[in-house]
DNA sequence: GGATCGATCGGCT
DNA sequence: GCCGATCGATCCG
């Protein structure tokens, strides 16, 4: 299966997040395919988005967000949760996706020693879940996930057609009313579950 | 099913 | 010093 080439992820960020569904996130850990289907995405677009960690302009922590399309964003939030982003459009402008869901696919029996046992419906359903079943950390900041040699890359899957993606607001988002309407959330509707446009990604 | 709360680190309005 | 693009436990109904 054919990986995504950079050009797939230096375009529009509402594109790329609506594309990348059904694209298929693949982790190679010792050697093993830990693999899932990306079935839930938010984008973060610009300074301007009052929900980006790019609201206050370019730190240390954010740069990657800032840098070349193709390349991972790994934050480590609330003391306790490493999440992960893909960045897009051109170098300098601040835009990302997060993915927050993926179907696991392949090394399902190591995402759940890696997930501690807990139920598999909750192994990679929620964007903390995902990095821990995946191994992710913040070593996985910056990386690119076009180079030949990358342990963390995205390959074609199979693209998800209209009828079964819903949009709907970003989760986790407060404060701002653009922030909080802006419809920048995409998920695949899994046999009529997963269809809750607003609250409650979980489960 | 839903609401609430504590955990626990690091980056910074 | 404060608080977050979350999670899981716990309580209530």
């Amino acid at each position: 299966m054919a990986r995504l080439a950079r050009e797939f992820f230096a375009r529009d960020t509402l594109t790329v997040a609506r594309d990348l569904l059904g694209r298929v996130l693949v982790r190679l850990l010792d050697g093993q395919r830990l693999s899932g289907r990306i079935v839930e995405v938010e984008a973060y677009i610009g300074e301007d988005d009052l929900a980006s960690h790019a609201r206050c302009g370019r730190t240390e922590r954010n740069a990657a967000m800032f840098g070349p399309p193709g390349h991972a964003y790994v934050y480590f939030i609330y003391g306790v949760h490493h999440c992960l982003n893909l960045v897009t459009e051109r170098e300098g402008f601040p835009a990302a996706v997060l993915l927050r869901a993926l179907q696991p696919l392949e090394g399902i029996e190591r995402m759940r020693t890696l997930r501690g046992g807990l139920p598999d419906h909750q192994l990679t359903s929620g964007p903390g879940r995902l990095c821990q079943a995946l191994a992710l950390d913040r070593q996985f900041d910056r990386a690119d996930l076009c180079a030949p040699d990358s342990l963390l890359f995205v390959e074609e899957g199979r693209p998800v057609d209209d009828a079964n993606v819903v949009v709907g607001p970003r989760i986790g988002v407060r404060g701002d009313l653009a922030a909080i309407s802006a419809p920048w959330r995409f998920l695949v509707r899994v046999n009529g579950e997963n269809a809750r446009p607003s609250q409650s990604a979980r489960r």
